[in-house]
DNA sequence: AAGGATTGGGAAAAGCTTTTCTCACTTCGA
DNA sequence: TCGAAGTGAGAAAAGCTTTTCCCAATCCTT
């Protein structure tokens, strides 16, 4: 440090308890007044190149930084938003908010956190706060949305963006993936690969995921041709047990299916051990496609998983650009659903030509 | 809304183009100033009880909310702190921050989320912005902690915690899972079990935490007084395929162990399903404990899977406690190991008499 | 009843920036 | 050489609170 931060700090106003050097600080060191040092700052008003240059000078040499709080009181925009999360960010929410924290943070705007995990109670005192903050954008996401929770009655104009999650009110924006497009493409894939009996197990009917998977699911196989044969769907938990369970209860009958559909990589670890343990050999015998691409899930499987990724990231990319075009003024309104994609590994019986970046696009 | 509030926003200074209500709507409405109003509703100067009665009626009436901005700038103190993270949040930090953020957040103070990834170029963007802010700490967490980095040249005064990360500096506050305790615990709760040769799977020695456990391991056999007999440590990678891998391994030579201690959940299980493979089983014959009590590995796992819990909460709890500490004043600093507890399932062995709630404590 | 004490409320400054308006000084042309 | 045009920099207000200081009015005491 120079010694005009020296004497930046030890001269003038001492009586200042504060130790962020201000404006004013600079100001006095480059020997100019106030409203010169924030116009060279800011590049902003006439001033001489020699002026700008000494104050700029003196600025990265006592490593001045403006005060946002003060710049966000004059301009009314704080440059922050904040995300509401019921999900303990868990590993949904995750994915999303890191894709938005990133976009948003490319434009100067920060990110506050908020976990509310389901109380109303906290969640209300942390949009309190929020609003408090004057936050200029307000996302909310939740756990793998079961029942829709209702709109925040939030300060009007504030922006607002649900994602992976979803409210009734037809001018609120949603963001979710395309479930049931997601359940089509593994479903697709599979009759391609000429599978003929394709069950599918899955979580709770409670879900609307789960409901909009099954959809996806039915669709597909009318698609291909193959209802009458092989329409069989199990609803359970997300669990491995329940993997295991519902693969147990299908090989029993006397025709059992050819490829499984599961509704999360959980189910299908469990349809895959289950598998192992009758004996069956996957893929050559049963094809197993899973749900949610989660890594360490479908990598550590044997063999390997497919499985539908939501694409979470995108999800996230796409919930910043509507925020930062809702900040800007456009209404953006509706619910959008996004493409999942498949990732395929060996689980389902592809030649996994490319199977590192083998994803089809929906 | 009442009709106050209506007046406030249609009446009155039009021309401001906020939306936010300030204090002197409020004092408009209330027919006082506005220091007085500003003395009502913070409770503090000589008012009558009818006037700060009046006051707050307005206030509440029209949905004042003050603002947070102005406030921080006057009192030099933000109440907020920023989290930075490496882990892109990932399994491992985020039960941390989530603690963290719960703690501080009941002390009125909000947690601006950053993510490096680590990119030192984004850490020192985030860093300005922070500081911008005017953050009053600042909380580091890192991936798995291999090599520690270096600290931050932050702003002088400005209270740091290092939470699963560390650093070299004399000065620093590290907050770290006591590894080696933890491992201790699951090697003695084996050996109490009556196990004699406990082999140890583990991950890249490069990890501090590995070479911790490691000798967690070994103090815990030789204090069993198993030491010449067992011995066996296998260091590979964090993955279930290695998992897999070691105990063949393990398996194939003269005296294969009776227990397996691995160095976390994953490689557990991959342990896990090799034994079922070559016909051993768990825990009859081979009992196997994890570290990270990863509840959907560790449960979904046949036998579910005695795990170490590293308490990651506690560790965000303790962080967000030394985080007010240095808030207020106080100086805190050193390396801080906080303890690790074993939750057993069934694939040690042990009578699960209570098997939700089986914990032992360091 | 008059002076002092008390009470209730207002005015203003401070906290840090940005921006607009104004002013003094230079330069140029006539 | 004088007036006009132009240039560079400062003063001040605004943005929203909080807090200190002060003043006017009321009350009590003697």
């Amino acid at each position: 440090m120079s010694d005009a931060a020296d004497d930046a700090i030890a001269g003038g106003d001492q009586r200042r308890g504060s130790l962020a050097l201000t404006i004013r600080d600079v100001a006095r060191l480059a020997g100019v007044s106030i409203g010169t040092a924030s116009k060279a700052l800011n590049a902003n008003g006439r001033l001489s190149a020699e002026t700008r240059g000494r104050v700029l000078r003196v600025a990265s040499e006592i490593g001045y930084r403006p005060n946002d709080l003060a710049q966000s009181l004059h301009r009314a925009r704080s440059m922050t938003v904040g995300i509401l999360s019921n999900d303990s960010f868990g590993r949904f929410a995750f994915p999303i908010v890191e894709a938005l924290e990133r976009r948003l943070s490319d434009h100067g705007i920060a990110v506050f956190m908020c976990n509310a995990t389901d109380d109303p109670v906290r969640e209300r005192r942390h949009i309190e706060q929020l609003l408090g903050k004057r936050v200029d954008g307000l996302v909310v996401t939740a756990r793998r949305a079961d029942k829709r929770e209702p709109i925040e009655p939030v300060a009007r104009g504030l922006p607002v963006v649900y994602v992976y999650s979803r409210v009734e009110s037809p001018d609120a924006l949603c963001l979710l993936p395309d479930d049931k497009g997601g359940a089509a493409l593994a479903v697709t894939h599979l009759a391609a690969l000429g599978r003929k009996r394709i069950a599918h197990i899955t979580g709770p009917e409670r879900f609307e995921a789960v409901r909009l998977r099954e959809e996806g699911y039915r669709d597909a196989l009318a698609r291909a041709g193959l209802v009458a044969e092989a329409e069989e769907c199990l609803a359970g938990d997300w669990s491995e047990a329940w993997g295991r369970e519902a693969t147990r209860r299908l090989f029993k009958r006397r025709r059992p299916p050819d490829a499984l559909f599961c509704g999360n990589d959980q189910i299908a670890r469990g349809a895959i051990d289950a598998l192992r343990d009758l004996g069956r050999s996957v893929p050559a015998e049963v094809a197993v496609v899973g749900f949610d691409n989660w890594e360490v899930m479908a990598k550590g499987a044997r063999p390997p998983l497919t499985s539908v990724d939501m694409n979470l990231d995108a999800l996230g990319r796409a919930a910043g650009e509507c925020l930062l075009d809702m900040m800007s003024g456009r209404a953006v309104a509706g619910v959008r659903r996004l493409p999942c994609s498949l990732v395929v590994r060996e689980s389902c019986g592809a030649h996994a030509r490319s199977s590192a970046a083998g994803e089809l696009n929906a």
